[in-house]
RNA sequence: GGGCGAUUAGCUCAGGUGGAUAGAGCGUUGGCCUCCGAAGCCAAAGGCCCCGGGUUCGAGUCCCGGAUCGCCCA
């Protein structure tokens, strides 16, 4: 509709051009939005004001030519007026907004798809977190913000590609590996000092013990380095599988796990050097291979190579987002905690040299999390072993009400998490109150079968038009939300969604509470079973794309 | 010492990429179930949008400077 109306608008302009009336001179991006207020009609545009000093003329005078030049084929106008300073106020006409109703039942589960993308193939890129340990909850944030990205995107018409990215070539696994070794040689009977820099947790106990289990004390035995590479390899594939386990509780699931050492093993590493060489990115300095990072924007060139001819955590990382524009990804997304936001620019100053745009790659950055009991700072550290882990987590509040927490705050915003409020099931808690103007929806519809009135069938049956100032909130809030998945695909901010619904849940409560559904009145109770109807429509997909429940009961 | 982010109601936060009279929840106070689900609704109170300049028809939003907090790097 505003797509529509947008065109008629941007037609106007062109034909008073074309006619004269308005000066030829090219114009500066101007809206067409919804209205915030009823006196100012559905939509409104600030074409005649933005245009004013291109036009050299006043923005009244600008609107009147406008409005003249109007061509609304379809008679979807009511009324146009021209307020305040020179805003063009568009009034929809009833019929209009009833058939756009209309539209949402119709398109059922893709109400909200759009075609935004048109099939681009974009990766996504979230948690990435090095199977040294479980999840805990500051990865969960970013796991479900990555996954509801992904799903705006999906739904924005775009070809999503979800990966995890596992660091497994540094010494972060050599480590874990000895810890599991150490404990594995006190269940051998060694009285040993446990380092301070292994890693605590009571999780590597247990791997120690399941190897004892399955393996004996054969390795006691073995050369520590060679017992290390077994301890570390099969640590890390026994945590990756919990983390696996956990995130699919969770409800993301990706597409692909992605190895560094698979990186390695392609040469891709080698291909970057290469690349950055041939174009005169690298020099030499103390010994080691330096990139002019400098040239696209960082604030001081780069190591790759190191003086033991050892490549650097950053040369594999700018390796690995190489390698993926090699897979055919057109955009790259990766979500990070902002504890890395300064690694961004050198990221994209090595794109940028290897001749890629600035926005190829976006970085979302995702502010940590205060975990919190009831008010209380839970303190949390992986290297100490002392974290409360997703899974935990996940048993305690569920899945719905934590991801709904994590989704109700912009990325780069802090996040006080609180674990007794979660669990809450009041109005602290804004999952309950979408998903309760949901069940209520159901329920009303089941309420009108055992009463046999008919529950699917189509505005036009009725001669009631739900003109309450309500109901036409209502139908302008469902029919916004494919313009809802736009903006939050196209701004990358999934909390827009999660606002949005609670919203529209808010008045469709409010609604609930004044009037009746199944009423007195027939043409009225069909009327109105057909707007919520469409809302259940929105609820429903909605709490989809936010990959939380969407109940009939609670 | 440099960089990134933040600062909006008592608290936690929204404010499409500059639009008309700045919003929501919690909390506080007072109301609403004989009736489709009270996990709900209604009403009231609550504001120097951190401070100071600038840009323009118009600034919570953009630019510059400063303050405070968080983080990253030296």
């Amino acid at each position: 509709m505003r797509s529509e109306l947008f065109f008629i608008l941007d037609g106007a302009v062109k034909t008073a051009q074309a006619e004269a009336s308005l000066p030829k001179v090219e114009l500066p991006p101007w809206e067409l939005t919804p209205s915030k207020e009823e006196s100012h009609g559905d939509y409104a545009s600030n074409v005649a004001l933005v245009s004013a000093p291109y036009f050299k003329m006043s923005p009244r005078k600008i609107a009147e030519i406008l409005v003249e030049h109007l061509d609304d084929t379809n008679n979807m106008i009511e009324k146009v007026e021209i307020a305040g300073p020179g805003f063009i106020n568009f009034f929809i006409r009833e019929e209009r907004w009833l058939m756009e109703l209309a539209g949402i039942p119709e398109a059922g589960d893709d109400w909200g798809r759009i075609n935004l993308g048109q099939g681009e193939k974009v990766q996504v890129e979230f948690v990435s977190a090095n199977p040294t340990g479980p999840l805990h909850i500051g990865h969960a944030r970013g796991a479900v913000i990555g996954d509801v990205i992904a799903n705006i995107l999906a739904s924005a018409g775009y070809d999503v590609w979800r990966e995890y990215y596992i660091n497994d070539a540094g010494n972060q696994m050599q480590t874990l590996g000895r810890s599991v070794f150490y404990r594995y040689r006190e269940l051998g009977g060694e009285k040993l000092v446990f380092p301070e820099n292994c890693y605590q947790g009571e999780y590597v106990r247990e791997l120690a013990k399941e190897i004892w289990e399955r393996e004996g004390g054969k390795f006691l035995s073995q050369p520590e380095e060679e017992a290390i590479n077994f301890f570390a390899d099969y640590s890390g594939q026994k945590i990756l599988e919990g983390i696996r386990a956990d995130l699919k509780a969770f409800g993301v699931e990706f597409d692909c796990y992605f190895s560094e050492r698979e990186l390695y093993r392609q040469g891709a590493v080698e291909v970057l050097l290469q690349e950055l060489t041939e174009k005169n990115f690298i020099y030499e300095e103390d010994g080691s291979r330096w990139f002019r990072s400098t040239l696209y924007g960082d604030d001081k060139d780069r190591v790759v190579v190191r003086r033991t001819g050892e490549p650097t955590y950053f040369a594999a990382d700018l390796a690995y987002h190489l390698n993926k524009l090699s897979r055919g990804f057109k955009k790259l997304i990766d979500i990070w905690g902002a504890d890395h936001h300064g690694y961004v620019p050198r990221i994209k100053a090595g794109l940028r040299a290897l001749g890629y745009k600035e926005d190829t790659l976006r970085v979302i950055l995702v502010q940590l999390v205060n975990l919190l009991r009831d008010g209380v700072p839970v303190a949390m550290s992986t290297r100490s072993g002392e974290f409360v882990t997703l899974r935990e987590v996940l048993d305690e509040v569920g899945k719905d009400a934590a991801r709904y927490n994590f989704l109700m705050r912009r990325s780069d915003s802090h996040l006080d998490f609180d674990l007794e409020v979660a669990k809450r099931q009041s109005m602290e808690n804004p999952v309950y109150y979408v998903q309760y103007a949901h069940a209520r929806i159901c329920s009303i519809l089941r309420m009108a079968e055992e009463r046999g009135i008919e529950t699917t069938g189509c505005i036009e049956k009725s001669s009631y038009r739900l003109h309450l100032p309500e109901e036409r909130a209502l139908i302008k809030a469902a029919v916004r939300f494919p313009e809802i998945v736009e903006g939050a695909a196209l701004m990358l901010e999934p909390h827009r969604v999660t606002f949005y619904l609670n919203e529209v849940a808010g008045l469709f409560h409010s609604y609930y509470n004044r009037y009746r559904v199944l009423g007195e009145n027939e043409e009225e109770t069909q009327a109105r079973l057909f707007l919520i109807n469409a809302l259940r429509v929105v609820f429903r997909n909605g709490l989809t794309l936010l990959g939380v429940s969407a109940p009939e009961r609670m």
